[in-house]
RNA sequence: GGGCAUGUAGUCUAGCAUGGUCAAGGCGACAGCCUCCUAAGCUGUAUGUCUCCGGUUCGAAUCCGGACAUGCCCGCCA
């Protein structure tokens, strides 16, 4: 909250006003305050609600606080039925606007550091594979997040969680040991996560075939996390008493998986600060100190060997034997499991930052309920708060690697970018190459990106290609179409206006009306970033293209030739492309200067 | 069996925490606008039982109860 925009204290005056006007009036209750939509207003007071309490008509009420509140040189007053009206006084209102604004061109929406921080993690997707689409939104959510939280002001690291230690990674590993390359089919590209998955793939179906290989992947597996508990990577591990692999053989199988799927974020934008491997808290024995802590717990319960916390008691349904709430975190053999890996992650995550937030797929939501009730168990003075998304199915059904109907995020960004070309091809020829590869590459993977936050996460998706690759309307490159248009005039005019612009002289309802949803624009990426509300912002950059785009067909700026007011439409066209830029960057989203 | 999520014009989405002045946009459809700072733009027209049934209220897309539909989940898997 920054008490010196304007946007800000006129609300909060008109509130003090009403407030006090209320007490006089001997009503209690908070004054119920709304933004008019259809524009009669620029605030409203609605006064149904405490017309109970003073047993005065809510017309009346609004009659009464308006002669209690008196005149003010910022506003008008209309009592109008059971609302007050309050209509800013446009020509003080859009200076203050206009002056704060230009104050902070440079930096428009940037908020004060927090002194917070916040860890996300986000995308921890398997390291067997080339993403594919259906789980896509979570590197885009996660990481227009992380941009959002910055611009507020918190201090944000990023995290991948890497799972170094399941039977897929086993599997992998395997198949990298045991399959001759011969046998493999064409990689789907050339990228180290399409050419390694072609193992995974390849051992997948020998497992299945054959159970030999299926004990000795189980078996391998086992004997991998002891040696990881042991800290001793280099030893061979063995299946079946065959001796197959050490545990950096199946690291570096990881990491190599991995360094194609970062290739990938890297083209989407989106970068990761910190990965933190799954086999880390077994190497650091911090899952040992987990394990020992959860024993304690008073819901600690044993069966057959194997520990589990009852939560039944804390969590809704499952009167069913069969569907006990059980957070088993060591197997019958004493073995950890997956998900006591993670708790001990999110305790360590936790004892790092003031917040955690998880991007999680919605197939997550119960394992993350009970992760949240263990770690409370555990003493743990917070729980990660999650971002849940629904998954994005195709139009036939869902997406399932198995059946092969997937779309690929390398495909779906090649198909993106391809597609802004031709766009830019029909309307250009007087770009050089690499022009017309950055712009495409901005507005494909910008369309892309846009289309994912501007609907809300938990909404499910069905996958378009016209859909996710929209170039017209309600998209990025709507919005970056009003930013270039605005680098345009700028570049034309020649200098950049510096000066001190006469935001009086702005007259047109089009100008005016820019202006004023410029000056939302901090309040916006408040209430994205500290409601989560992403989709806000695409939203408002909508709303902001297209208002600009009225000024751009309503007011000449390089034709006009009184001057001044040149200059002012100028600064206007200066702060539209600081804020189009701005609000684009919290979207992970590049801006060119032209298209 | 149960839990959670979603349901708004042909279609996609916003509005729902704080009920309030005509339910807001995009796509698609139809009709227009480039001697003028990029037409990826702009203007106009048509299209709605806000899933359904009850309840609370002066007033419900919004709150409450109950249905229905769809999705996700309920493993000593990850």
């Amino acid at each position: 909250m920054d008490p010196s925009d304007p946007a800000i204290s006129y609300e909060a005056s008109f509130r003090d006003a009403v407030q006090e006007a209320y007490l006089k009036l001997g009503i209690a209750s908070r004054p119920i305050m709304e933004r008019p939509r259809s524009g009669q207003a620029d605030l409203c007071l609605v006064t149904f609600a405490v017309s109970g309490e003073t047993g005065l008509e809510p017309g009346k009420i609004a009659e009464e606080v308006k002669e209690l509140i008196g005149s003010d040189p910022r506003w008008t007053l209309e009592a109008c039925g059971g609302y007050l009206n309050c209509t800013f006084d446009p020509v003080r209102f859009v200076k203050e606007t206009g002056d704060h604004l230009w104050k902070r061109r440079k930096d428009p929406g940037q908020g004060s550091p927090t002194g917070k921080k916040v860890i996300i993690e986000h995308t921890s997707a398997n390291p067997n594979g080339p993403f594919h689409v259906g789980r896509a939104r979570n590197p885009i959510i996660g990481d227009t997040l992380v941009r959002l939280l910055r611009l507020y002001g918190h201090e944000v690291e990023s995290q991948y969680w890497v799972n170094d230690m399941g039977k897929q990674v086993m599997i992998l590993a395997w198949g990298i040991k045991n399959i001759p390359p011969g046998e493999l089919g064409e990689p789907g590209r050339e990228k180290a996560d399409h050419h390694m998955v072609r193992y995974y793939q390849a051992a997948n179906e020998r497992m299945e075939s054959d159970t030999d290989v299926q004990e000795e992947i189980n078996e391998l597996l086992r004997n991998y996390e002891d040696a990881v508990g042991d800290q001793d990577l280099g030893r061979i591990i063995s299946g079946k008493g065959r001796p197959v692999i050490t545990a950096s053989d199946v690291r570096e199988a990881v990491r190599e998986v991995l360094s194609g799927m970062v290739v990938s974020l890297d083209r989407l934008g989106v970068h990761l600060d910190t990965f933190v491997y799954e086999s880390q808290v077994v190497e650091d024995r911090s899952l040992q100190d987990v394990i020992e802590g959860l024993r304690k717990s008073p819901l600690c319960r044993e069966e057959d060997g194997a520990s589990f916390l009852d939560l039944s008691e804390k969590m809704k349904g499952g009167d069913d034997d069969k569907y006990k709430r059980r957070f088993v975190f060591t197997r019958s053999d004493g073995s950890a499991l997956y998900t006591t890996r993670d708790l001990a992650y999110h305790s360590w995550k936790l004892s790092r930052c003031d917040r955690a937030i998880n991007v999680l797929g919605e197939d997550h939501r119960y394992q993350s309920q009970m992760l949240s009730l263990a770690l409370s168990e555990l003493g743990s003075t917070g729980v990660p708060e999650v971002v849940f998304y629904a998954f994005v199915s195709l139009p036939g059904g869902k997406m399932s690697t198995r059946r092969n109907r997937v779309v690929f995020l390398d495909d779906l960004l090649d198909e993106a970018v391809e597609r802004a070309r031709e766009e830019v091809e029909k309307r250009r020829d007087d770009l050089t190459t690499g022009e017309l590869s950055s712009i495409s590459e901005a507005v494909g993977i910008g369309a892309l990106r846009f289309n994912v936050i501007k609907v809300q996460p938990e909404k499910r998706m069905v996958f378009r290609w016209e859909e996710a690759l929209n170039f017209e309307g309600a998209s990025a490159p709507f919005v970056q179409y009003s930013h270039a248009r605005a680098c345009s005039i700028i570049k034309k005019h020649g200098v950049e206006f510096d000066g001190t612009p006469d935001w009086s002289l702005l007259v047109e309802p089009s100008e005016i009306s820019l202006l004023r949803t410029l000056g939302r624009f901090p309040q916006v990426i408040e209430e994205a970033a500290s409601k989560r509300k992403m989709h806000l912002v695409p939203l408002y950059l909508v709303e902001l293209a297209s208002s600009f785009n009225d000024f751009y067909r309503d007011c000449p700026v390089l034709a006009e030739s009184n001057e001044d007011r040149r200059d002012t439409r100028l600064a206007l066209v200066v702060l539209s492309r600081s804020i189009l830029k701005k609000g684009l960057g919290a979207l992970g989203i590049t801006a060119p200067e032209q298209m």
